[in-house]
DNA sequence: TATCTTGGCGCC
DNA sequence: AGGGCGCCAAGATA
C-alpha cells in the first residue's frame, strides 16, 4: 500500500496507489486540522510507504504536526539513484533526458530557522509537481527492468528512511550543555573576547611566539605571510601545515602548534558557533542525506560530522535521560570482508576486534600496523608504512585485496564502479576522457603522458574506495533505519517528572556520524535501547548479505554525555 | 562590496 | 603519489 501525501496546505489530498503506483481510488482531500490524526490512523492501521518528491521538504511540518512516519519512497534521492546506478543501464528512466526530478538537494535552511522551519502551513504541504505518479512509476519500472531490482528496492528503502531519520534528527537535536561548551572554550582560549578581538588565551600565546622569533608584527592567523616571516628568521618552510611544521626544530613551533589548535577550536566551534547552532539546549545540525557520492550523508552549516573530540562532553542527556553512544567496531574492512566473501578475513574479525584478530593470526605485528595496513589498501596508499604492509595483507587476504585492486583498475579505465546494493559511482569528466585519449596517441608528449597516469590513478583511488564506503554507508542507513524502527516499537517510558523529549517520552535517535549513533533515552529504558542498537546492526548485516550475515560487532556505551563513551 | 578560491584542519 | 567530506579566515578576483 503507497500512499502520495500531496495537495495544499488549505486542502492536504492522499491518494492511493496499487501496487503499479496508479492511483486505486479517488484522492481524499482531508481538511489541514484533521491531517495529523488521518496520517496517523492510515499508519496504524495499513502500513503504507508514503510517497512524495522531497522528504527534506514536507516532511518537517509533518512531524511539528506530530507524527513520524514509518517508511516513504522519497523520488528526488531515489532518482538520483536510479538514474546513475550502473544497474538500470537500458532503461527508459536512465536514457531519459535530464528534467526537474534531477534537482539537487534544497537550499540550506537558515542556521537559527531551528523551530521555524516546522510550522505547518509554511507551504511544505504544497501540491507534488504534476507529473510525480509518472515519475514513481517510472522509477517503479525501472527498478523491475534493472539487473538487480531486490538490492536497489532495498537501497531505495534505506535512503529514504534516511531521508525520514534526518528530519526527526534536526527536529530533535543533539542536547547541547552550553555551559560545558563554554567552559572548554573559558580553558582553551580565556574569557569571550570583544567581536574581532583576539581571546585573551591567544594573545598570550602570540607575545611569547613574538619574543621567540623577535618578529614583533608575526601574524599566525594568515598562513602566506606566516610562511614569509619564518622565512626570514631561517625557518625554511613551505607552508605552516602541522605534519609540515611538527619536523623543525626551532623553539617557536611547539607555541605555533598549540596557538594553532586553539584558534582553530574558536573559528570552527567557538562562541559565534554555539549562538549560529545551539539554540534551547539543542544542537541542530542540517543534515543532507545522499550529500556525498558514496551515499554517505553530508551537512550543511552546523559542522554536525565533524564535531571535535574536547567538545563532546558538552552533549548532554537531559535530567532523567541517557545517550547511548553506538559504534561500528571497523565497519569498513569487515564490509570489505564481507563483499569479497573473503572468508579469512571474516574470522579474523568474528566476534572481536578485527586488527587485534589479524595480529593473532600472524599477519602482521601490531594492531596499528592492521588499521593502517587496510586503512591503506582501502584508500589506495601507495608510499610509507602502509605500502610496505600491503603484500602481508594481500597473502592473507586474497579475495578483499584483489576487489579493492579490481575495483581501482576499472576507476583508471573511466569505468563505473557500484556499490552492493547498486549506487554507481560518476563517470569520469569529460576533460579527464579528453587526457586520458590524447595520452594514448602515438604521438604523445611525456608530460602528458605523465600527467594521464597521475589523473588515472587518482581516479582510480577514488573508485577503489568507493565501493567499500558506499557499501558501509548502505549499511549505516540499514543499520540506522533498523534502530529506528526498534527505538519506535518501545513504549512511552512512564512519566518521571523529567522533562520530555521532542517525541514525548520515547526514545529517539540525536546524532550520526557514518558509522555511529547516538539515541536519547529515558534512563530506565537504556537498556533495551542498547540492545535494540546491537540488534540493529545484526538486521542490517542480514539485509546487505542474507546469504552470510555479516555480523559488525557494535559497542553501545550508556553514558550522561557523549565524552564519557570510547 | 560581493563572490570565489585556497590553506589548513576537524571528522569518518 | 591515501578515499570522502564541511567550515573558517585570508586572499584573490570581479
Amino acid at each position: 500500500m503507497h500512499v502520495l501525501l500531496d495537495g495544499p496546505a488549505a486542502a492536504p489530498r492522499l491518494t492511493r496507489l496499487d501496487e503499479h503506483g496508479a492511483p486505486s481510488a479517488e484522492p481524499e482531500t482531508v481538511a489541514p486540522e484533521g491531517l495529523a490524526e488521518r496520517m496517523r490512523a492510515i499508519e496504524v492501521a495499513e502500513r503504507p510507504r508514503w510517497v512524495w518528491d522531497d522528504t527534506a521538504l514536507r516532511y518537517p511540518a509533518v512531524v511539528a504536526a506530530g507524527v513520524r512516519l514509518a517508511r516513504c519512497h522519497d523520488l528526488r534521492l531515489s532518482r538520483a539513484i536510479l538514474r546513475r546506478s550502473a544497474r538500470t543501464a537500458g532503461t527508459s528512466l536512465a536514457g531519459s533526458p535530464p528534467d526537474g526530478w534531477d534537482r539537487e538537494p534544497l537550499p540550506p535552511a537558515a542556521p537559527d530557522a531551528g523551530e521555524a522551519l516546522f510550522d505547518l502551513g509554511a507551504d511544505a504541504l504544497g501540491e507534488l509537481p504534476a507529473d510525480a505518479l509518472d515519475e514513481y512509476a517510472r522509477q517503479r519500472a525501472a527498478i523491475a527492468a534493472s539487473t538487480a531490482p531486490g538490492a536497489l528496492g532495498a537501497l531505495l528503502a534505506v535512503e529514504s528512511a534516511g531521508a525520514l531519520i534526518a528530519v526527526e534528527l534536526r527536529r530533535a537535536g543533539l542536547p547541547w550543555d552550553r555551559e560545558r561548551h563554554e567552559a572548554v572554550l573559558e580553558s582553551m582560549l580565556g574569557p569571550r573576547p570583544a567581536p574581532g578581538r583576539r581571546p585573551r588565551g591567544l594573545e598570550r600565546i602570540l607575545d611569547e611566539l613574538r619574543a621567540i622569533t623577535g618578529l614583533r608584527a608575526l601574524n599566525p592567523d594568515s598562513p602566506t605571510v606566516l610562511v614569509a616571516q619564518l622565512r626570514s628568521i631561517g625557518v625554511m618552510v613551505g607552508s605552516t601545515n602541522q605534519w609540515e611544521l611538527q619536523e623543525i626544530d626551532h623553539p617557536a613551533i611547539a607555541p605555533l602548534l598549540e596557538y594553532k589548535k586553539r584558534a582553530r577550536l574558536m573559528t570552527a566551534n567557538g562562541w559565534n558557533w554555539l549562538d549560529a547552532w545551539v539554540r534551547g539546549g539543542r544542537f541542530r545540525p542540517d543534515y543532507v542525506p545522499g550529500g556525498v557520492v558514496t551515499g554517505r550523508w553530508a551537512t550543511n552549516g552546523g559542522g554536525a560530522l565533524q564535531l571535535p573530540a574536547q567538545l563532546r562532553s558538552a552533549a548532554r542527556a537531559d535530567p532523567g535521560w541517557r545517550l547511548v553512544v553506538a559504534d561500528a567496531a571497523q565497519l569498513e574492512p569487515r564490509i570489505l570482508a564481507a563483499l569479497a566473501g573473503d572468508r579469512a578475513m571474516r574470522e579474523a574479525g568474528r566476534g572481536r576486534d578485527l586488527y587485534r584478530g589479524m595480529v593473532d593470526r600472524g599477519v602482521v605485528a601490531t594492531r596499528e600496523h592492521a588499521k593502517l595496513g587496510m586503512l591503506g589498501a582501502m584508500y589506495g596508499g601507495t608510499t610509507g608504512e602502509s605500502a610496505r604492509l600491503l603484500p602481508q595483507l594481500a597473502r592473507a587476504f586474497p579475495r578483499a585485496l584483489a576487489l579493492v585492486e579490481h575495483a581501482a583498475r576499472e576507476g583508471e579505465q573511466g569505468r563505473v564502479v557500484s556499490t552492493l546494493l547498486g549506487r554507481s559511482s560518476p563517470s569520469p569528466s569529460l576533460e579527464w576522457r579528453a587526457l586520458q585519449a590524447r595520452a594514448a596517441e602515438p604521438d604523445a608528449a611525456d608530460a602528458e603522458v605523465r600527467r594521464a597516469r597521475t589523473e588515472a590513478r587518482s581516479w582510480g583511488r577514488f573508485t577503489r574506495n568507493f565501493v567499500v564506503q558506499g557499501t558501509a554507508a548502505e549499511w549505516a542507513l540499514a543499520w540506522m533505519a533498523a534502530v529506528r524502527r526498534g527505538l519506535r516499537q518501545l513504549p512511552e517510558a512512564a512519566a518521571a517528572g523529567r522533562a520530555p523529549g521532542p517525541f514525548g517520552e520515547q526514545a529517539h535517535l540525536v546524532y550520526f556520524l557514518h558509522d555511529e549513533v547516538i539515541v536519547h533515552v529515558p534512563e530506565e529504558q537504556a537498556e533495551d535501547a542498547a540492545l535494540i542498537v546491537r540488534e540493529g546492526a545484526l538486521e542490517a548485516g542480514r539485509l546487505l548479505f542474507p546469504g552470510e550475515p555479516l555480523d559488525v560487532p557494535v559497542t553501545a556505551a550508556i553514558v550522561e554525555d557523549y565524552g564519557q563513551a570510547k
